[in-house]
DNA sequence: GTAACTGCAAAATATTTGCATCCTT
DNA sequence: AAGGATGCAAATATTTTGCAGTTAC
């Protein structure tokens, strides 16, 4: 279903190394804000989208509204990029992490999950220090 | 917190029993699409926000990025309205539902917790027969 | 050379705000 | 009558699209 003919560019690798030095999810206003001299906004929203697609990135949607961006783990295949862990989002901070917590899903008959989206927000510990 | 001096109006009736009369949760774009004749789209904004704000609703936000809202349990209080259960939001019917199961959370230490999301994705029973 | 990727402008969406008017209390 | 709620227009975001120019392969 997802491979396209993709190509190697610059920008990509940009946004590429940005995760890589990011701890947790990462939204296109924190990549515009740290990379947004180097390209477009528009190129970010497609870089990202690409991501996704592609099944390098998982998104979570914020109870803020906003999506945010996560390097898959390695279980992540291309279709496949179940997530059933949680993630938590510090509305001091603004950083989502993973929590340790997974969860055992305990589907209905007959449902067909296509994606997990769980997410709690709160303080996280650092922040609750001051 | 919460308790500004309300009014009670037709078009917010309208918006409540529509939920009442909805299963699962609701979007700004259903309620639009049922009451749109008889109310400004900008007035649905501000209900919804408003009944939130007031713990009449809660708000999920899906992983399409859209706002829906379900009327809170009995449990909900005007400050808490925790809902550490899982819902569903169906790609084909586009409804959202409670699932039975519900989630114990095991916070780390030091975290605090203001809201859950809990979401997942894909076909529903019933659109899954067809 | 071909087609993917990017940048810029513009379009399409989604949500919020200002303000005059209307309605609940 | 005071002020919350609504409607309309306009302002703000936010995200997508079209298209020409650039770059990877």
């Amino acid at each position: 279903m997802s491979n396209k003919n993709r190509r190697h560019t610059k920008t990509q690798q940009m946004v590429l190394d940005y995760f890589e030095n990011t701890d947790g999810a990462v939204s296109h206003e924190m990549v515009e804000k740290s990379l947004g001299d180097s390209m477009n906004r528009v190129t970010i929203y497609r870089i990202l989208n690409r991501f996704e697609e592609d099944g390098i990135v998982h998104k979570i949607v914020g109870d803020d509204g906003v999506s945010y961006y996560a390097r898959c783990e390695s279980a992540c295949d291309h279709d496949h990029h179940h997530d059933n862990h949680i993630h938590f989002r510090c509305e001091k901070c603004n950083s989502i992490n993973c929590l340790e917590q997974s969860i055992s899903i305990d589907l209905p008959k007959n449902y067909q999950m296509t994606n997990i989206n769980f997410l709690i927000t709160g303080i996280c510990a650092s922040c609750n220090k001051e």
